[in-house]
DNA sequence: ATTTCTCCTTGACCTGGATCAATTTGAAAA
DNA sequence: TTTTCAAATTGATCCAGGTCAAGGAGAAAT
């Protein structure tokens, strides 16, 4: 399987108006007046390396994220002090809504590889929703989606087999890159096996002889963190 | 264990302002003349039976609901059809809120005994919060609690033991009684023992053993759905 | 009061996946 | 390039909890 080329451009941050995940953001819809006004909010930091931390649990709540480009991990600490990976976020996608209540971030947030975010703080992002009723709803729409997102994970947990699990862990993730209008047949898992096995509540050996076994029945290719899904009616049917 | 003794009064629908649980409901803080707009908006319908459906999966979103009294279990279908509890909701909790970026209950909510619920129209909703910034910043906190419940439902399944889950479920129901000022070291289970095995991910003779083997250490003094927890620090130290 | 039915408990057995352990592979650092 | 270290694979073993089965106890219906 071919990497992509590792090309070096000048870094550039697209406005909300030029990004390309926008459709899947809080601007959707918002006429261009709005959006300006909406692009005046957001502020871009500077790209966070592999490894390093957006935020950290127990750190004042600012603002919401949307990632531009790259992959960002959120976990958070169990009683006991066992690390619990509570969602992996792709481009395109809006986390960090689990602090608006509390006003303290309950999770922490790490870069998975180079990553491109979108602060947009939050008192601002409600004084404009009250001007803006797209925005509202968008905003509305995003958070009832995060609750839909861990309903589906539960959903996935409860009362499957590690085949299921790890099955349908990969069809979501390539549902992902096609909702993103991306190549959803072969794409770089971001994250690795250890974080794959705790998301899904398995052995990290589990995960990994599952995919092996995956590979042996021709069901996806699979070398290092590349996967290409060669047959996704067999694989959505073991996914069932 | 003493039952409530069942009297009968004449049915009262509160308003907003009456509510006993106000204060963790939607209109916490908000001024008395936007307490009144609010409580314009809430249906308020007739109380549920035991086992009758507030809405069903596939039904169209016409509002979120909270509830007064009783409780309402919301389940979800998997791919193969089983079916997967994704909550138990108790008064002075909100739910439904998953429904809001489809305009579709991707889930069923069924009552689990008598319960009386508020449904608030959510477009209406919406038009108000425009106008009443305490009421867009609740639904905002309203959701983002609803995101790390289930959080920490996650982070319960993760990695725990059937002895953990147990520990840490009856200490949750003893909390949520707690948070509305009720006795909260003696309770009714209002959900079956499959349910709650359902919901934890365990089968129901395991989380049977359990509460019984939590009985003869003394734990807790378990009758039927009738529990009262004995030793709250031991079983904090179980659920670690 | 008696029947019926659903919910719950308890026992016996067995298997899926965790755990422990030993390499192998790949990527970053020197 | 070689070294070092983290990540992944594969094998062997074991046990927590699932499954199957057989009652028992409450609640609702007759």
């Amino acid at each position: 399987m071919l990497k992509p080329n590792p090309i070096h451009l000048i870094h550039v941050k697209p406005a909300c108006e030029q990004c390309r995940v926008r459709e899947l953001c809080l601007p959707t819809n918002l006429k261009s007046q709005d959006l300006s006004l909406m692009d005046k909010l957001v502020v871009r930091r500077e790209p966070l390396a592999k490894g390093e931390f957006l935020y950290r649990a127990g750190e004042k709540f600012k603002g919401i994220y949307a990632i531009q480009d790259g992959a960002v991990k959120t976990y958070g600490l169990t009683v006991d002090g066992r690390e619990q990976v509570t969602g992996f976020h792709i481009s395109g996608e809006v986390f960090g809504l689990d602090a608006i209540d509390g006003e303290v971030h309950p999770c922490n947030a790490v870069a998975l590889e180079k990553t491109e975010v979108c602060q947009i703080p939050f008192a601002k992002l409600e004084e404009l929703s009250m001007e803006v009723p797209e925005l509202l709803h968008n905003l509305s729409r995003i958070m009832s989606r995060e609750i839909m997102r861990e309903q589906h994970v539960l959903l996935m947990l409860g009362g499957t087999s590690a085949e299921q699990r790890i099955a349908r862990f990969l069809l979501n993730m390539s549902q992902r890159y096609a909702d993103q209008k991306l190549v959803s047949d072969r794409f770089r898992l971001c994250m690795s096996r250890q974080d794959i096995s705790n998301y899904l509540g398995l052995a990290l050996e589990t995960v990994s002889r599952q995919f092996s076994q995956f590979q042996e029945r021709g069901l996806i290719d699979i070398q290092n963190r590349y996967v290409q899904i060669k047959q996704f009616s067999l694989l959505k049917q073991v996914a069932q």
